[in-house]
DNA sequence: ATGAGTGCAAATAGTTTGCAAGCTG
DNA sequence: CAGCTTGCAAACTATTTGCACTCAT
């Protein structure tokens, strides 16, 4: 399993202790994003949740307002679109995404605290960070063109 | 300045082995490009270079092949859209970005080694990735609303 | 003179917004 | 019952594509 024991319940908590209401169509949202083993997207989280074409804008709300209380993180891809992915409150961290099939691998590594102390140097507040791998998984893997 | 000694050249001289052909608007774009102190987008590229609107076209097919060669970086922004930058040929590198004004700081720092070396052990190939590392800068810091 | 580069118009993908109606705390 | 949430339609931004024409090598 992806994430530890308990998780669901801490995520519920922590929506329960912030503004956002509760909705039958956000607990199926969060049901499906806290199922995923992997980041996926807006589109794949819609059609899990049994939800029609036209409720990809809810989604994105309601995903827009995972991410405001702290329990979503959003993954930018290569080219266009991003990845989504529950978080334990206020926690982050960072992936391998296979350009092709976009499979994504934890990376158990992150820079924040060091980013944070240089940017605080150079005068920047506020401060977020970005990183992420691209690259082809196994499966994926580009059959190496043949040298003739 | 910016760039080291010699840099536009030795982009020219590169971009002369490349396959590239060297039109008087790629010059023109290179130009703007290498005067620039900052990562600028796309649109801005174009007005400084005193292009027509819908001269974007050219550019963004510009911006492709110089990255195409090694001689260009894209940067994302936190939302949307992207900031473009020279570099020498093949060479990367980071920023902090003010998500404010765009506003460009180099970071000195890259764990390209580190992360290529776990990406080979889960089985990923042709691995890129991205750091990046957004806030507001000095002169956009926004005014803490008072707690009244 | 061959194929890379360009210009115009139009399409695209992903995401956001306006507004009226519905539901939660 | 106030106001957060939803649904539908439409807008939007950044970027890409098709095609005929032009130009660099």
């Amino acid at each position: 399993m992806k994430h530890g024991p308990g998780f669901l319940r801490r995520l519920l908590e922590h929506l329960e202790a912030s503004p956002l209401r509760m909705t039958r169509k956000r607990e199926r949202l969060l049901g499906v994003l806290a199922a995923a083993d992997q980041a996926i997207s807006a589109a794949v989280l819609r059609d899990r949740a049994g939800l029609p074409p036209s409720d990809l804008v809810t989604v994105y709300r309601t995903l827009e307002a995972f991410e405001r209380v702290g329990i979503l993180q959003r993954i930018p891809l290569e080219e266009s679109g991003h990845l989504f992915e529950l978080t334990e409150p206020h926690d982050h961290h960072h992936h391998f995404v296979c350009r092709e099939c976009h499979r994504t691998e934890r990376l158990d590594l992150c820079l924040g605290k060091e980013l944070e102390a240089r940017a605080r140097k150079l005068g920047f507040t506020e401060v977020r960070h970005v990183m992420e791998v691209y690259g082809f998984c196994e499966a994926c893997r580009p059959v190496p063109a043949s040298v003739d």
